[in-house]
DNA sequence: CCAAAAGTGTTTTGGCTACACCCATGA
DNA sequence: TCATGGGTGTAGCCAAAACACTTTTGG
C-alpha cells in the first residue's frame, strides 16, 4: 500500500552527461526490447522513468529513477516539463509495448533532466542495457521520448547561459580548454579562445589550482576549480532587459 | 465517456493581467467559500483550474479553463510548472473542501500561466466571483496555490527580461511610459527614463504611429505599436555567456 | 626537433550608466 | 499661468569582438 503506484503519472528522466576526452554531450537511454515467436516486435530506445508512487515526491521520483539507472545519487536535476497529451503513447510500436506493462495509454509524464559526468556512470553494472547516445545522434526513440529530449536540450542551452550548471557536467578540476569545448558542443557554435579565457580566467570563482593536467601527451594545461561558495556570494541578479 | 474527467490530474491557470491605469499587476483569482448550519467553514481565493479531460491535451485544458473564466481566448500561455507533492492539498480547510469535490487529495496539477489585459475581462459576466489582487498583495489563498503563483511570477520576471511578452500585457498601442512602468512594476525597480526610453525607441520593432493620447489631461504622448513580424525577422539568437 | 595544444595583448566598437532641464498640454 | 507628465543629449566606462603568433611540453 505505501509503494502504491500512481498508474496514470510518471516522471521521465533525461540524463545528460559530458564525455570530456571525446566532447561529446550525451543522453543515456535504455534497450526497449519486445520479440514474438516469429519476430522482433519491439527494438529501440527510451528514457528511463517510472510511475509516481502514492507518498512520493515529484523531486523524490526522479531520484529513484536515477539511483536506480546509475547509481547516483546528489546529481544536478530540473523539473522542465509536463508531458500529457492523449496521443503521446499511442504509435505502434508504443501499444504493442503498452500491453506488456502495467500502465494506461493516457499516462502523464513529469520531464526532469539531469547533469553528470558520463564517467561517473559505470554501465556494466547496469541491468537496463543503457547506452549513451550523442545528443545530435539519437537512435530511434519510442514514445515522445525524442521530443521530451529535444525539449530538454532546448531548456539546457537556455540556461547554461545564465547560470553555471556547466560545471556538473565537468570533473571538479578542469582547464579553461575544457570549459570552452563544453560549451562549444552544447551550443553548437565557435568561440574565440583568447577571449572566453580572459572572461572566465577574470572571474573570481574560477580558481586556479596548483596544480597542471598529468598523463597528457602535450604540454598539460593549468586546472581550475569553480567554487559555489564565491559564486553565490558575489551573485546578484542583473536586470538587463534584453528583447 | 468523451468528456470523463481525469480525476487526478488537472490544470491550474495563474492569469495575469495589467492595469496600465493604476500600473498594477494583478492575479485573477476566484472565492472558495463553504459553511454549516453554525459557521463558516472556508472562505478564500483559489487559482481556477479544472480536470483534464481524457480526450484532451494539457494546453487545451489550459484554454478552455481560461474560457470558462474570462470568455477569452487566444491569449499568450506557458505551462511552467507541475506540482504533485502527495501533502498540496492536505491542509484543514482543503480537506474540508475536498469532501465536496470529486478530486483525489493526490491531485497532479500542470500549471500554465497567462497574459493578458485587466481591462479586457468583464468579471461581471462572471459566475466564479473572480477578483484581482495585486500580484504583491494576494489574499489567503487555498491548496499550494500561493506557491503556484510565486513561481509563475518568478517565470515570468525572468522571461520578460529575454523575450518581448511584456506586450501582452499592454493595449495595442502604448506609450514609452507604458512599458517602462509595467517593467518596474513586474520587476520591482526603477529604470532612468532617458535611457530607456532611447533603447525601446532604437528597435525597429517598436513602431511609432501617427497618434497621440487622447483623453488624458495632459501633454498626450506618442503612441507606438510592437510588431511581431518585425521582431520574428530579425531575431537571432545571441549566445552571450553569462555565468 | 617536431607535433600539438596551451597560452598571450591590443584595438575597436557598441551598449549601458549617470545625470537635469525644457516642453507641450489641458485645466 | 500653472501643474503635470512627456520628452530630450552628452560624456565616461566597460565588456565584447576581432584578430595571429609564441611557448611549452612529451615523444
Amino acid at each position: 500500500m505505501k509503494n502504491e503506484k500512481i498508474l496514470n503519472v510518471s516522471v521521465d528522466c533525461v540524463v545528460f552527461g559530458y564525455d570530456v576526452a571525446t566532447k561529446s554531450l550525451n543522453v543515456l537511454v535504455i534497450k526497449r526490447f519486445l520479440e514474438s515467436e516469429k519476430e522482433v516486435l519491439v527494438d529501440d530506445y527510451v528514457l528511463t522513468g517510472y510511475h509516481v508512487y502514492q507518498h512520493e515526491t515529484l523531486d523524490d521520483t526522479a531520484t529513484r529513477v536515477l539511483k536506480e539507472l546509475t547509481g547516483l545519487t546528489n546529481q544536478y536535476k530540473k523539473q522542465f516539463k509536463a508531458f500529457g497529451n492523449p496521443d503521446r503513447l499511442t504509435n505502434e510500436k508504443d501499444l504493442i509495448w503498452i500491453k506488456n506493462e502495467e500502465f494506461n495509454t493516457r499516462t502523464f509524464t513529469i520531464a526532469y533532466y539531469f547533469l553528470l559526468k558520463t564517467d561517473d556512470v559505470d554501465l556494466n553494472k547496469n541491468e537496463h542495457q543503457a547506452k549513451w547516445f550523442p545528443v545530435n545522434n539519437l537512435p530511434e526513440l519510442g514514445f515522445d521520448h525524442k521530443k521530451i529530449i529535444t525539449e530538454a536540450y532546448e531548456d539546457l542551452k537556455t540556461k547554461c547561459l545564465s547560470e553555471p550548471i556547466i560545471f556538473k557536467l565537468l570533473p571538479d578540476k578542469f582547464t579553461i580548454n575544457d570549459v570552452q569545448d563544453l560549451y562549444e558542443s552544447i551550443l553548437g557554435i565557435k568561440i574565440d579562445n583568447r577571449n572566453f579565457r580572459r572572461k572566465l580566467i577574470n572571474k573570481k570563482y574560477i580558481i586556479a589550482l596548483d596544480e597542471k593536467q598529468v598523463g597528457v601527451s602535450k604540454k598539460p594545461a593549468q586546472l581550475y576549480i569553480f567554487s559555489k561558495d564565491v559564486y553565490d556570494k558575489m551573485f546578484q541578479k542583473n536586470y538587463l532587459i534584453n528583447i
